[in-house]
DNA sequence: TCATTTTGGACAAATTCAGTCCAAATGTAA
DNA sequence: TTACATTTGGACTGAATTTGTCCAAAATGA
């Protein structure tokens, strides 16, 4: 699986790849195909359940998934603040280093 | 102006060093001093109005303040989901890169 | 043309979040 | 100890955001 641009993207092309309709899909996620559609085209986020269920139809690890989906959020959540999108990972960084001391410690 | 552990924890130190009290700087921040205290603590976040105040009543940089504020919410963020933190940031890097190149097209 | 898929607006329900109020706890100085 | 100020946190309200559905219009395509 290809980290492509967005994780709508990401699903849109792996739905496409294996020929299968939103419907379809959205069936078997048990959600409504508009629902789908807007997941697809990011604005609706999908829950836990149902990456699990999308790791499931398209056949890729559920991780991997995960991991495209999260850093989409971040990603986002970056860019319409500001410009400091790099000095704001560099910090992070650090800030999830911290952060998992702390955790380890517990 | 270091990077401390957590916003909240830069706030108090900044405000201990200039001797104020919780009282003090939320009435400059025009906000309820328990409201200053959840920020301190990090369960309440403070909106951009006031991390301009913090800088100016603390006097350092608005944009290193802010910097700090959004690293905080995203290494939150990261943190609580798994453990894939450093595989996400490294997908985020390439899709904020993508993003960028996309914003300067348009 | 007709049938199916895709798109997107409008909306209600659900969930999250901000900010305040207040009272209890903690600290401090005389 | 007393008196007073500061800090903490629970409970709550209203606001804002988000989710998911419904439905109809637009696109696709056989």
């Amino acid at each position: 699986m290809k980290t492509g641009k967005t994780f709508g993207d990401t699903i849109k092309i792996l739905r496409e790849e294996k020929k299968l309709t939103l419907r379809e899909v959205s069936e078997f996620l048990k959600i409504d195909t508009s629902m789908l559609g807007k997941i697809e085209k990011n604005n609706r986020k999908p829950t836990k359940e149902m990456i699990v269920k999308f790791s499931k139809i398209f056949n890729v690890s559920e991780k991997n998934l995960t991991i495209e989906f999260i850093s989409d959020n971040v990603a986002y959540q970056i860019m319409d603040e500001e410009d400091f999108a790099n000095e704001v990972l560099k910090i992070v960084e650090k800030k999830v280093k911290y952060l998992k001391t702390i955790k380890r410690l517990k």
